[in-house]
DNA sequence: CTGTTAGCGCCTTCAT
DNA sequence: ATGAAGGCGCTAACAG
């Protein structure tokens, strides 16, 4: 084990030619200039030796370390999986390698792992954990080095930026319950210090505003997107509602699936049927939940695009840094199941 | 944006000592040898700078780079997440970087990875992605760098392994559904060219056999793990009993709790209710799977320990490679939901 | 076309 | 206790 592998040296030897023409032989850009023959030489050198170069040498040298870092909230996240996919894919398509790391939504991480990162030598950094207070550190990190936000934008910073769209798709989620006749709304409420839920929460109640609707929202919000968080607030609306003498709202939007899927209980637990009596729409079509009962509707993100995105992006920055940032917005889509019907009566 | 960071150089020209002095200064190793005033100057000037080593180079010269490859079979299966925290977090915790890569459970991906850890110079590498027919590619890449194998052991091989004690968990899955008084069963076979399928139907086929008892399997095994698959295979199990003029299993085991939802799903098909009919027992207990109807019995595997436990093995073969090897299998649980009972009549 | 010569940023014997 | 010098493995001018 840890036998030392062979180094350019060894192939130059080999093959009997100078250290840099080897290094030249063996890189696609330059192995023009040389006659046939050396190349030949040099090729079967470095095939019988195993020889493979050194990435971190030559990225010392070349100042391009082929790395791109993707700070990630959570792993555990339903969505990361398909997001890291894309991320890592593009990445390898062009000979880079994605680092992952995680902040597990703890404030003071984020700022440790740009650092880290740079330290690695990341050619560009893709975030994806961002809270809407992360701007100065950010705008800090990025005068070392190429940033680009994914998933969560950050208001006032000028960084490329790819989100879901998720004002417009929380409107889908409110035009479809109207469509469906409903006029009695709640909506749950997610981390409020993370822009994502902040655009579903704006897209769902200017959805409603257009016909002069509004919704309750029980008076607080989430902590963290959660099944427990869901239970809570559904519960505070629906007491909320009986406090004020009127009836329970017949349609309910939660900006996630894993809240919906409290909410649910929370219904159950008052004697409510989903979606007998009240109609749930989630957030981000998670695995599973289409084999819940009832299967949930609920919005889907193109996440894996989005990753992928992310990474041509980084691409791109790393090749031009002079590029003009950007914010792209990826649709979303409404999938239909059960968790919603017509309000009864 | 991508202002040169400050180097060594920098650091100690601002201190006014030697390049050399300034390096060991900020080596706690060695700052001992230096006097109290020296490390303060330096220490100062580089925290002036916000100077940070260059990881890269360091590792070029200590032919150390703290850093472990990990290769996941798939980053969109629910204990990836927890998985990676855990060996994330170890690593974490003793200065260590993890660089994920996936083969997406394709055969000619593995050996790539591997090799391109070797270049970035990983220090170790984790593979929980391996099939049993990798043992000649993991016995190469080992001479060259430790690997750990986790989660799927290939037979055969002499490399620190931890695994989930799958033929434990299937007995348990086994064991209940004994205990509940069933006589009839099925078992979902897994993709066969892995090693923890295997030892979960070898576990749960145990157990049977003790109590002399056998299972149906339908005559066909999973291609992958999937809802569809379980599906399909379900759908065979039931034909199979009503071309041999049986009545249906009472009890079945899907070795994955993805594959179980396709049971169900197949189950309800034909006309058979879970848990009325047949009760199902799953495998991993994935996120959501106890809002399922019905929540499912299922068997939880300790991902996240299992991750962490790699992590420690990586760093203890990197801190000393002549470490002897060991097969370490961490215990299953079953979680018993609704979608188990014993059987009617 | 190919060899020579400098480093990239850091660490690590050697001396002193 | 600190300076000097060499090199990790590779690439990139600059010669010739």
């Amino acid at each position: 084990m840890s036998r030392r592998p062979p180094t350019l040296r060894d192939v130059a030897a080999r093959a009997e030619v100078h250290l840099s023409t080897a290094s030249r032989a063996l890189d696609p850009q330059q192995s023009g200039r040389l006659t046939a023959e050396t190349v030949r030489r040099v090729t079967e050198a470095a095939a019988a030796l195993g020889y493979a170069p050194d990435l971190l040498a030559a990225g010392l040298k070349r100042r391009r370390t082929r790395t791109v870092g993707v700070v990630i909230a959570d792993f555990e996240n339903p969505f990361t999986g398909p997001l890291s996919r894309g991320v890592g894919s593009v990445l390898a398509e062009h000979e880079h390698v994605a680092l992952f790391a995680e902040t597990e939504e703890r404030g003071d991480r984020l700022e440790a792992i740009l650092k880290h990162f740079l330290q690695r030598r990341a050619d560009a950094i893709v975030v994806t954990a961002a809270h809407v207070c992360d701007g100065a550190v950010l705008a800090g990190a990025a005068q070392d080095v190429p940033i680009i936000l994914a998933i969560r934008g950050v208001p006032g910073t000028d960084l490329p930026t790819v989100l879901h769209d998720d004002f417009n798709g929380a409107s889908l989620a409110a035009a479809h319950l109207l469509d469906q006749g409903h006029r009695r709304f709640a909506q749950l409420s997610g981390p409020v210090d993370i822009d994502t839920f902040q655009r579903r929460r704006d897209g769902f109640t200017a959805r409603l505003a257009r016909d002069e609707l509004t919704a309750a929202t029980g008076g607080s919000s989430a902590s963290s997107a959660t099944p427990a968080e869901g239970r809570r607030l559904m519960a505070l609306v629906l007491a909320e509602a009986a406090a004020a003498g009127e009836p329970a709202p017949t349609a309910v939007f939660a900006p996630s699936d894993v809240m919906a899927v409290g909410a649910i209980e929370a219904l159950a637990d008052a004697g409510l049927d989903c979606p007998g009596d009240v109609s749930i729409v989630g957030y981000n079509d998670i695995p599973l939940v289409g084999h819940l009962s009832p299967p949930l509707t609920t919005v889907r993100l193109p996440s894996e695009e989005l990753g992928r995105t992310a990474g041509r992006l980084a691409l791109q920055v790393i090749a031009d840094p002079g590029l003009e940032t950007e914010i792209l917005r990826l649709p979303a889509v409404l999938i239909e199941r059960s968790s919603t019907r017509p309000p009864a009566g």
